[in-house]
DNA sequence: GTAATATATGCGTAGTTGCGCATATAAGGA
DNA sequence: TCCTTATATGCGCAACTACGCATATATTAC
């Protein structure tokens, strides 16, 4: 019980919704969150543990980079069931759609890891 | 968003996973959350409140009672997801299934609305 | 080793949340 | 109308949460 209430809280935050919806698109790294997002990397770095704690996310790194993306073969089959709700809640909704139009010209190239959405 | 944000709060308390899980097996009134959860009648009487508002639930009145269900055909898809997705989680979860066991033997029998469980 | 870069985390603060206690409100019966 | 019963809600308080700011930690390149 205690398990799924940290997964309902992990949920319960615009932030972390929006990140999630940012990891449906595919893995990232926290500085591609704190752009496309637009919030401070303190921010995307605690929401971004926050999911993984609550056992949502995979980590892996790529030298100076944290990559974090959804868990899809490690998730307890009711997380599936929570992400995949997201995912169909988030269809229609136009901020979790421009954050996704964001990240996908978004490109790890280097020093700041920036994204190139400023094309 | 808010909404989604809203609805993962409504489930990110134990109590209210409680009483969703009653909920999942039929109709209850106040009263009958209060005694088989064995909780304040004010903190029952809240959660209920904060799920219907969440808009997981309806409400209709008989007499005295407020009765709160799972408003299945009212519910928008993703709720109905989540709410399934709360009903798998909670399956071999021991509490759920003592509160369950407990629920099932009640009856809405009149003055003090006395959950029959003490037989 | 030093400097630059990406990320994690300590600290403080404002806002939010859950709930006990008391009371208000609504409904039914005499 | 008054009394009883079921529920809703005001109020206060302790605990929790999200985040900005600053700094610590980890990695890489020179």
């Amino acid at each position: 019980m205690r398990e799924l209430v940290k997964a309902f809280k992990a949920l319960s935050d615009e932030t972390r919704l929006r990140i999630l919806n940012l990891l449906l698109e595919r893995e990232c790294c926290v500085c591609e969150v704190m752009q496309v997002l637009d919030i401070s990397e303190s921010r995307a770095s605690r929401n971004l543990s926050f999911l993984y704690d609550a056992g949502f996310l995979k980590l892996r790194r790529e030298g100076l980079w944290a990559l974090y993306s959804i868990d899809r073969e490690g998730l307890k089959e009711h997380y599936t069931d929570l992400v995949e709700a997201v995912r169909k809640a988030l269809e229609g909704n136009e901020t979790a759609i421009q954050d996704r139009r964001r990240l996908r010209t978004a490109q790890r190239i280097g020093p700041g890891c920036v994204v190139a959405s400023t094309n």
